[in-house]
RNA sequence: GGCUCGGUAGCUCAGUUGGUAGAGCAGCGGAUUGAAAAUCCGCGUGUCGUUGGUUCAAAUCCGACCCGAGCCA
């Protein structure tokens, strides 16, 4: 009986170089990469996306890395249902699962399991997203005040993903995700893995380097040649950005700066995020 | 050389009849189980160019000087 898959995670903010730690270790220990990053699953956007370079690719199997057309959907249970059949795979061939990515949600839908709660509808959520945030809230105050009482208020995502839930689990959300975080509690999984960390500074100068690097080396030539992008591609850090260089409302300066200034908030999130999962072992 | 305008947070700037200063962006901290490279919450980080003076009190009024831009020579 194979045991179940035990992968390795490589976890940390962007630019702090998983990548090509991901490729020595698995290298080292006979193992596979395997994407766990939202905007890398897409194909065509290889350099917006900083994804792995070809020649990263030779050394190792890699796998999940531009697997889906750029208007596909994609949510972090979808990740996952794409994900775990690839780490058994690699797993029943005796190899080592290294999960590289830096999209802490789709991580944690892989180390702690997918919550039994309703999908996301997108016709819902185009209703939703058509309403105050007033009438939201007056909504899911009624619908379920105890989810209402814990859940920041100011946050429409949140306060609409609540109300999706209501509706669409046919009970109040507060019920529904008590009854999943009593049972994820009690898993207590046995989780491997590092958190690639790097000093602020060091990694803003990484950042600055990277963004240049990718304006100059064909990002804009991809963004110029993307067709609808999904909801998730549609909001890539350095997307927006490109599309108002080529339209001329931005200069070439000031888009580098803005995307220089997403990415470092994005690291910043990923790393508050990173932080308090504990059985990360820290390399520095 | 003369005149004019400007010098306030890392950046762009606001600051009303004098009462030791506040916005945006950047930055820092945090939340976050089906949009997460998303979304949201909290925090002002300051020799008000320098130096004298007037005043109980000066970013604010007066003088001198320094720096920048422009105009006239």
């Amino acid at each position: 009986m194979a045991a179940p898959p035990t992968p390795l995670f490589v976890c940390g903010p962007t630019a702090a170089g998983k990548s090509a730690h991901a490729v020595a270790l698995a290298t080292r220990i006979g193992g596979e990469v395997v994407n766990a990053d939202a905007c890398q699953l897409y194909r065509g956007v290889d350099v917006l996306t900083a994804a792995p370079a070809a020649a990263e690719r030779a050394l190792v199997p890699h796998h999940l890395f531009g697997i889906l057309a750029p208007d596909e959907p994609v949510d972090a249970f979808r990740f996952r249902q794409l994900a775990v059949p690839v780490l058994e795979e690699i797993a029943g061939r005796g190899r080592v699962p290294v999960v590289v990515g830096g999209s802490g949600l789709y991580l944690k839908f892989l180390t702690h399991g997918p919550s039994p709660l309703p999908a996301g509808d997108p016709q819902l959520r185009r209703g939703l997203d058509a309403r105050p945030l007033a009438e939201l809230v007056a909504e899911l105050r009624a619908l379920d005040p105890v989810e209402a009482a814990r859940i920041n208020l100011a946050n429409r995502r949140h306060v609409a993903r609540a109300i999706e839930i209501c509706r669409l689990g046919g009970r109040p959300a507060s019920q529904l995700r008590d009854a999943w975080l009593g049972a994820s509690a009690r898993a207590e999984p046995r989780l491997r893995g590092v958190l690639l960390c790097r000093p602020r500074a060091e990694l803003h100068r990484r950042i600055a380097a990277r963004t240049r690097a990718m304006l100059d080396g064909g990002a804009i030539a991809e963004v110029a040649h993307l067709p609808h992008p999904s909801p998730t591609l549609a909001r890539a850090i350095g997307l927006r950005e490109i599309r108002q260089l080529l339209d001329g409302t931005l200069d070439r300066p000031a888009c580098e700066e803005r995307i220089n200034a997403a990415t470092r908030q994005y690291a910043k999130r990923q790393e508050t995020w990173f932080r308090r999962e504990q059985w990360l072992e820290r390399v520095c």
